[in-house]
DNA sequence: CTGTTAGCGCCTTCAG
DNA sequence: CTGAAGGCGCTAACAG
């Protein structure tokens, strides 16, 4: 049996005054008598009373809320990245209402809807893996309302974004497996419709390209973000005439279970393939061997992120700058792409 | 500049006809005549109205939302289980709102506070690890406010509870090491305030009692779940004089890095020191060796979860049946306590 | 310093 | 079938 909930309504009926000036009251208001405001703590505290954030939203035409939208919590990346923005928008006085689309198209365009309905004031985005095509956030942009891209982004939407250099990062780390001796490596991709693999293959193409090397069609295979697919696309590699000898991967949670099924299959890393990944997971350093991968900083990108939010909530009626914000990254070495240091 | 939301006042006004018949054909109401539901529907459409939750859950005095508090999101085990709990609640029409306590005593209080302003009608706790006292739920309890608390449990508080046999399934994977050949077994328990800890404890001791093994004392290591403190506590154990042959490990994400300082240090798995862990995630099956692992029924605990809160919900005005829901594991045998199959 | 009044956007009687 | 009126809990002028 759930007792009815305490209402300034009821506190001011008990202390017999009017119900505005509990409100001043609570809110700390200056000009309540100092008695008055004590005996209305009291009772407050004593009842304990909850002010009905519902009602003081709707009143208020505000709700502080931000929205934000991941692929799934249960990738590291977005999990760590979701704390950083929670510590972000609460210190601007914030909340978060996170949802996830679980990679899927559909869910994201509800869970926008349902975002929308519980009055967000703004939206920050991470695509699903099969969003195909960006009328839902475009619906968003053409209203002006308040959206941050971050992490998997798309061309031609027209937001400001988060993001890092997935083209530099991807070239470091092939030029990295050149540097360790690699001559034929092979990038096991993310699904080719993410900007994010499209943008890393291109980094890895380059870096082949600068070194003269060629550029291996049965090479590059793509691979969703499951651990079986993970393994399937390793068998895949596996099976090739022509092995290769160093493998860049698009993030650790494809990158741990490819190590594996090397390791099963008699592969020795780095002798026989060298491998670097992306994310620098705190698992990729548990590895043997220790995984090499590239760091993002998770921090500064939700601080980041949240910041481009911000400034389109308080530019209220003028027209949002809209900003790219291309963050760096390193790449953490170990010793799954050591070779040269090998006896 | 954010255009002013579309409000029904607004469609009734355009469409010259009461606030009152827009509600109702938007809603689908029987009583409308089918032309100007058609009218609404497609005005409505055109516009892209969203109905406001706020004022629709203040209206009904019912939000249909259940307050979730986890310690944290980027633990494996807690994220699966959100997955669940939130299908599990969406079936029933409820959705979700999610806090982490990030393991803070003071963090859960004002989560709970908040998620009380935000009307929630039930929450689902998994209490923090540095939770001390249980002022902050009793407060629920006491008010009858619907709440079931999931694995992190503790004794004494009057709630409905969804938990593991926790005694057992430690009982279990001790006796495993045992029939494995193992004389000497540590523990890596977790912090000792929490109630997994020391019914798994008492299930570990248990099954060494039953086998005529001492229980050590030095080889009892508490550890709080972050991978400092887990290679800590590792090291703490290797510099003992009679090391463990077989390790009991509290939760896989103390097993990992655990396991990486025993290779480091040069000790095999399972050959010197065999290792049987908790949960079971699915890095367990990729390590090197394979992580034994107690598997948890992370979809049945969402259902259950969900289903317990339900029940409070809807035996609205009557007293609330408390239960509590133990549930079944199974030890997952792999590798990294297999010894007697080696050569 | 305090009380009264009018909304916020929606739902729900109760009359037509 | 439709409209008008009151209320959900709180805030915000506006008077005293």
């Amino acid at each position: 049996m759930k007792s009815t909930p305490v209402t300034l309504k009821a506190i001011a009926r008990e202390l017999n005054i009017s119900l505005s000036t509990v409100s001043r009251a609570l809110r700390g208001m200056p000009e309540v008598h100092a008695d008055t405001r004590a005996a209305v703590h009291r009772l407050a505290a004593e009842l304990d009373y909850q002010p009905n954030q519902l009602a003081t939203n709707l009143a208020h035409s505000r709700t502080k809320t931000i929205g934000v939208l991941m692929p799934s919590l249960s990738y590291h990346f977005y999990s760590a990245l979701l704390s950083s923005i929670e510590d972000a928008a609460m210190l601007a006085g914030y909340s978060v209402l996170v949802c996830q689309s679980n990679e899927s198209h559909l869910r994201e365009i509800t869970n926008i809807q349902n975002l929308m309905r519980s009055q967000v004031e703004g939206f920050l985005i991470a695509l699903s893996r099969d969003t195909s095509s960006y009328e839902h956030i475009e619906r968003l942009t053409r209203k002006n309302f308040p959206l941050v891209l971050f992490d998997r982004c798309a061309d031609g939407i027209a937001a400001s974004k988060v993001i890092i250099d997935n083209e530099a990062a991807a070239f470091n780390a092939t030029e990295h497996l050149i540097e360790q001796g690699c001559q034929r490596i092979g990038f096991l991709a993310g699904p080719p419709n993410l900007l994010i693999s499209s943008q890393r293959v291109a980094g890895y193409q380059a870096a082949l390209a600068r070194h003269g090397l060629p550029a291996r069609r049965e090479h590059l295979l793509h691979c969703d973000f499951t651990q079986e697919d993970a393994i399937a696309q390793t068998q895949k590699l596996l099976s090739q005439r022509q092995l290769p000898d160093g493998l860049l991967v698009v993030s650790d949670r494809v990158a741990f279970p490819a190590m594996y099924t090397l390791k099963q299959r008699g592969v020795r890393i780095p002798q026989d393939l060298a491998i670097a990944s992306f994310n620098n997971e705190p698992f990729a350093a548990l590895q043997t061997p220790g995984l090499t991968s590239v760091s993002q900083p998770l921090p500064e990108m939700g601080i980041e992120t949240v910041r481009l939010l911000l400034r389109q909530l308080d530019a209220d009626h003028e027209q949002p700058p809209l900003e790219t914000k291309v963050l760096g990254t390193q790449l953490v070495i170990r010793e799954s792409s050591l070779r040269n240091a090998l006896p």
